[in-house]
DNA sequence: AACGAGCCCAACCGCGCACCG
DNA sequence: ACGGTGCGCGGTTGGGCTCGT
């Protein structure tokens, strides 16, 4: 007996996310949060398999995710872990929450690799100081660690966002954690709707792929919300999306800021999220990296190669 | 300015695992 | 115990973009 197909081929999209789909999407997710997967494409309307939209949620439109290019910091522990665990990227991308463990394979493909490899060439054992080093603990100790931080983030992660528990989160992360998950995931639409705003007045026969484009320019480019107001079908969906979600985004001049500022405006009270999927707390996310960089990569002799990055 | 090569990254594909009846 | 189903993961691909000539 074969496997039978995912979803049915017939009608099934496939290519670039357009905006709307993503609103429909996102949209599901509000109402019923992420998974069931399946019954996406028969919820919403949606002509997209349903491990496309289950792809495009984590990998794009989940709260959280960070976007644009790497710090030093992000890229030792990429390189630490993947020398530690191998290609187990879904893991590797616990340690670094805001980043998809998509985001974290393509760079190690498209930058890592090649820049140790580099290095393996240009010195002979510069790669087994990572493998082998003397004052690193023993793989086994890794690994038991690991292990343990890993339990230890989820129990930390379900204790900060059970309700008893909110309100006792230091003042310094008194940010709602409902409110910054919503406006994370209407930050990531918003910016899709602007760049397509931006363009479809431009060239209304081409298709509307630009969500590539728009993801990447957004973040050299939080401007003020002129653009939302060029073009009918940009209006037409500003306002759609408006109130959909209930605020306004596109008055804010810096939405990144404005999401992760916690401001009052953006509670939203209807939101369920799935504890696996809400953006990682400031303080859970400080902690696992402080952890990491105290716990482990000071024990690592990066220092000793400062040629490396 | 035009063209081609290489790069980058979002999305797809297929497999394996976990869960459920 | 077993088959069906849904989900997650890692590898791969395709198309747009950038850069060099």
């Amino acid at each position: 007996m074969g496997r039978p197909p995912c979803c049915d081929k017939v009608g099934v999209k496939k290519g670039p996310w357009t905006p709307e789909e993503d609103i429909m999407l996102v949209t599901y997710v509000q109402e019923h949060g992420p998974g069931n997967w399946r019954a996406v494409p028969n919820t919403t309307g949606l002509r997209r398999c349903s491990k496309s939209c289950r792809l495009r949620w984590t990998n794009y439109l989940r709260p959280g995710i960070k976007r644009g290019s790497f710090t030093d910091h992000e890229e030792k522990i990429i390189i630490q872990l993947q020398e530690l665990l191998g290609n187990k990227w879904a893991a590797i991308a616990s340690y670094l929450p805001e980043r998809t463990d998509n985001d974290i394979k393509n760079y190690w493909n498209t930058h890592l690799k090649k820049k140790l490899k580099k290095l393996q060439s240009g010195s002979g054992d510069n790669q087994s100081r990572f493998s082998s080093n003397s004052h690193s603990i023993s793989r086994g100790q890794w690994e038991r660690r690991l292990q343990a931080d890993i339990s230890t983030a989820k129990q930390a992660l379900q204790d900060a966002l059970s309700p008893e528990n909110t309100s006792h989160l230091s003042e310094s992360y008194t940010k709602p954690v409902q409110s910054y998950s919503y406006a994370s995931s209407t930050e990531n639409i918003a910016r899709l709707l602007k760049d397509w705003v931006k363009n479809t007045p431009k060239s209304e026969e081409s298709k509307c792929s630009s969500t590539q484009n728009s993801t990447n320019n957004y973040s050299d480019e939080l401007t003020p919300s002129t653009h939302c107001t060029e073009g009918k079908s940009g209006i037409d969906l500003s306002e759609a999306f408006e109130s959909l979600f209930g605020f306004e985004t596109f008055e804010s001049p810096n939405s990144e800021e404005f999401s992760r500022s916690g401001s009052p405006s953006l509670a939203c009270d209807e939101i369920k999220p799935d504890p696996s999927d809400l953006a990682p707390l400031s303080m859970l996310d400080n902690w696992l990296l402080d952890d990491l960089r105290k716990d482990y990569l000071t024990n690592l002799s990066f220092d000793e190669n400062p040629d490396l990055f």
